[in-house]
DNA sequence: TGCATTTAATTAGATATCGAACTATATAGA
DNA sequence: TCTATATAGTTCGATATCTAATTAAATGCA
């Protein structure tokens, strides 16, 4: 990246490069047949306290597309991950809930996936990181602001 | 996220998120068939001045696999944006150079970039992306370091 | 009531990406 | 020189992701 390129230009390179040597080094770690992409999944309703969600829901707070959750989730659905079952007040809708598997499954990537994060932690100082939260949370949010 | 998520996860759950978002509106501006990986190709070759490189070489440059960027430069090949052919120093390399039309495809590339590009460099003030953008290289260095 | 529009989810076809396995060539060491 | 190892590139099979098009159900409005 030349000083040349525009401000904007030259921090969502870095940002994209980062995001890639650290997805790398995450996807790495994780058991077999594990992807990041499910793992969010199933950490998101590790946060929701179990309750259900629809496909359209997910995909939303993960910022995709439908049919990129339908597929993530007919994966985890076959791996028993997830459990699918109609909305019973929507024809069109169903309804995701997370399995005692999926649950431990997640247990077992958050052990996995704490060496990596320790070195991630270690080789940034926490100094920089505590810096760069509440930037990047800010661009973040007006970028949200800008999609609506 | 929540807060108690370690302070690294949340830093990398919002470049992940961030990296989302941007690519997402970057890409939906390139011309027909370009992609944000082949347009990255595109502009390497005129920050280095049109200067050869090997397949590997490039995957290095961007912190890719081989076998990734041996199907990407295939696709550019068909399209006629990049040249490829035998290392004569090397029998087991190959060389791969950008055409007319690849250097014509990147400029049109800039020219639709710039609007994205000005409304981030808008929403996120450039104080905020001046902030950044040492923190991100910092960050960024490490991680390269970690991986050797 | 009935039709048009909207919304939920899926299917199809594409690219990017990875790891594993393979081929071919180069290099190093005995 | 010969063989073992390393490197360049590819092929294969998988997942994630997108857009466009399709199906089915809900909603809105005349």
């Amino acid at each position: 990246m030349t000083t040349k390129d525009p401000l904007a230009f030259q921090v969502f390179n870095e940002i994209g490069i980062i995001n890639q040597l650290t997805s790398a080094a995450f996807a790495a770690v994780l058991p077999k047949g594990m992807t990041i992409a499910q793992f969010t999944v199933l950490n998101h309703f590790a946060r929701l306290g179990h309750e259900q969600r629809s496909p359209a829901q997910l995909a939303s707070a993960f910022q995709i597309t439908r049919p990129t959750m339908t597929s993530t989730l007919a994966r985890m659905e076959k791996a028993g991950l997830v459990a699918i079952r109609p909305d019973p007040e929507d024809g069109r809708g169903k309804l995701v809930s997370v399995t005692a598997a999926g649950e431990k499954m997640r247990d077992i990537c958050l052990q996995r996936l704490a060496g990596p994060l320790a070195e991630a932690d270690a080789v940034s100082s926490r100094e920089t990181l505590a810096q760069l939260l509440p930037l990047l949370q800010d661009v973040r949010a007006k970028l949200d602001r800008l999609r609506d």
